[in-house]
DNA sequence: CGATCTACCGGAGGGGCCTCCGGTACTCAG
DNA sequence: CTGAGTACCGGAGGCCCCTCCGGTAGATCG
């Protein structure tokens, strides 16, 4: 019923105190789960928030508001990584396209296994919804689109749903990267075999 | 240092209340598994611990002396079913090794989707481990391991590690079935991509 | 330059997690 | 049957999660 209604463009310009506090938090958080990994393996070091919002100075009430979810604050402090994880360097586009999406899910995987830290802080969260945030994974799912559909273009990919490899994907970066057990070879391996599901049939 | 001394055979017998809260508990968890996984898909149902003591009319403190893990108690509650989904049916094993492969593992995707509430128990704990014990993950390797000997000795299958398939096949299960997000027919699909992975290659 | 009006602050509060330890009552030897 | 030794009990305590709301300080208007 409210249609097309455009947004009265709030006149009102943010507070100031409101954008400080925010940077603070995102400064607090960065550290936090940069510190945060340790080496031992077996150390379940994840961060605590009302830790992230003490060295920010602010109320854990605060943090919370200006990041409803773990995994909003996450995402904000890995902002810029992100942006740059989400898309086709140029390397990876003068590839063919099969060995171009292999290329960049090595890269997605590298990030993923660099930022544990931040995995850390989605633990307890993603059986819930998502390791991915909704919209991190449409982001995805669009990188993986191109690659599918230059693919099928040049016969090296077969026609399939990109929510479908994206899906495979997150899965074996779930199994091979966020477990602790994890060996880097297997991660390899296992993207390596979903590659190989991903080529055109042979030609019965 | 040790050496290969036998364990000394604990002469006392377990003490009735000891066993007999252990039972109560059982119970209790198995209702809560139970009840838990509620209609609405977005409610976050998760059990609490604490609960499942008091409904068993036990402290804390002795549910967590019994189960030191709530994956302890996960496994312990199901183990009958368990003990099923990892072993291989008649049907399974007259099946070429491929179709039954693809078979158990939609068994075990079936268990799995079954028993949210178990999920549900078991969430915020395996970024730290596993959503597969270490001795339930050793078991599904040498339910794997099996169906991959027979499926090289007929070339239905590639000679793998079982551990990277069943890696795989975790994977899949986490980003299909564990997410909220589940839409049944992805696993599905995505079990049978690590199929078509698992075929010998064509002779080039 | 006030006065107003809110956006934003911050922490108290209810709940859960897991650990730790003093006390109990069960088992077994004599 | 009685006493000794100990396996097991249960909850208090420290930490964290997330929500909710009274109060305040910052932006805008007259």
């Amino acid at each position: 019923m409210t249609g097309s209604m455009a947004e009265p463009t709030p006149v009102r310009k943010a507070r100031a105190d409101g954008r400080r506090n925010r940077e603070l938090l995102l400064a607090a958080a960065h550290d936090a789960f940069v510190a945060a990994p340790g080496a031992a393996p077996g150390a379940a070091s994840a961060v605590s928030l009302e830790k992230i919002a003490r060295a920010a100075g602010v109320g854990i009430g605060t943090l919370y508001r200006h990041f409803p979810t773990r995994e909003a604050l996450a995402e904000a402090v890995y902002e810029s990584e992100l942006d740059e994880v989400m898309s086709i360097t140029d390397a990876e586009s003068l590839l063919p396209p099969d060995e171009g999406l292999r290329a960049w899910m090595n890269r997605y995987a590298t990030f993923f296994a660099a930022k544990r830290g931040m995995l850390d802080v989605l633990r307890g969260g993603w059986a819930s919804g998502a390791i991915a945030t909704p919209m991190t994974r449409q982001r995805a799912n669009a990188v993986v689109g191109e690659f599918l559909a230059r693919g099928v273009a040049d016969g090296s990919l077969r026609d399939m749903a990109a929510d479908d490899v994206t899906a495979a994907m997150l899965g074996v970066m779930l199994s091979t990267v966020a477990g602790a057990s994890a060996e880097p070879g297997q991660t390899q391996r296992l993207l390596d075999l979903l590659l190989v599901g991903l080529r055109p049939a042979a030609p019965a």
